[in-house]
DNA sequence: CGGTTTTGACCGGCGC
DNA sequence: GCGCCGGTCAAAACCG
């Protein structure tokens, strides 16, 4: 069954990006969008999917299936709120120009796809979020794929046609920075001094939250993204008539990212997901491949 | 059999 | 100092 559920995922968002890209195409979009991005993205999807028809083992990954959102496929609208809110949910509006902009009426922008944190190659304080979406404005519909920079206190640094694209859950970005807080503890908590760092010893660091629909009645079946996580913990939290979960990343040995995961009060078909600090092993992968192009190159050069 | 999930216990930060 | 609370640990149960 969990099989049959991946392999949808894995063989719907293949194909849908690829209809994207077909749309892209065809309707000339405002938006240099790298094409190769796309194309090597369908083909990863698509080797994903063969890789699970060939799939052994009993391994269980905590991965869901494709939600189809009906709403945020069809006509989410996202408000512009250039200023970023400190204590409540930020709503990310996002333009097929690539920055944000204040409240605009006469666009409606579809954000069709968010990824996770696992794209998280930046330093600790700064995020990197890729979603991709399209906007009808007028007689005009084009697509859009751009990449979100956040900073530790959730304003966002740069907004900018995306440098890659790990289209993961059909999730809806709301939130950057900060968690929100039945109790408003944790705002207090995440207060920052002077020089940007943090007053308190507990856990500060900038977290990335997003909400996204439940998939499954079941706890256990979390919105898919690229990693996989580990349960290790299931707690109530005073003010939530859910508990939350607590997920650690096991993609790579020792890697400290976390996410937890609850269903928000005011609507139990949503979660919050929230992402506590970065993978490392997307930059012990990138300096393998640094490594190995640097062996390659010097290889090269004591042949000519 | 080995990996994941569940769940009660424990720990430490924080407010009073 | 005490109690509350969120986060983590770890043993047992569960699952394929």
């Amino acid at each position: 069954m969990n099989k049959e559920i991946a392999l949808q995922e894995a063989a719907s968002t293949g194909l849908k990006t690829m209809e994207h890209l077909i749309k892209l195409a065809a309707n000339e979009p405002l938006v240099q969008v790298d094409f190769h991005e796309i194309i090597n993205f369908v083909v990863a999807k698509l080797k994903k999917e063969n890789s699970i028809v060939g799939r052994t083992g009993h391994a269980r990954f905590c991965r869901g299936p494709v939600q189809v959102q009906p709403q945020a496929q069809n006509d989410v609208k996202y408000q512009a709120q250039a200023h970023q809110s400190q204590d409540s949910l930020t709503l990310l509006s996002l333009s097929p120009y690539g920055y944000m902009e204040k409240e605009r009426k006469s666009t409606s922008t579809n954000v069709v796809v968010c990824s996770g944190a696992c794209n998280d190659i930046s330093a600790d304080r700064v995020n990197t979020w890729d979603a991709f979406g399209s906007m009808k404005n007028g007689m005009i519909s084009s697509s859009f794929l751009l990449s979100i920079t956040t900073e530790g206190n959730g304003s966002i640094a740069n907004v900018a046609p995306s440098s890659s694209m790990p289209l993961l859950s059909m999730a809806q970005v709301v939130f950057a920075g900060k968690q929100p807080s039945a109790t408003g503890k944790i705002c207090r908590e995440q207060e920052q001094s002077d020089d940007g760092l943090s007053k308190n010893k507990r856990n500060v660091l900038p977290r990335k939250v997003i909400r996204t629909p439940v998939i499954s009645s079941k706890t256990t079946d979390i919105p898919a993204d690229e990693c996989s996580w580990k349960k290790y913990g299931q707690k109530l939290i005073k003010g939530s008539s859910y508990p939350r979960a607590y997920y650690k990343c096991t993609n790579f040995p020792g890697c400290p990212a976390k996410k937890h995961v609850e269903k928000t009060m005011d609507d139990p078909m949503m979660l919050i997901v929230t992402y506590e600090k970065e993978h490392h092993h997307k930059q012990v992968a990138v300096q393998e491949y640094n490594s190995q192009m640097m062996a390659l190159g010097s290889a090269k050069g004591k042949k000519e």
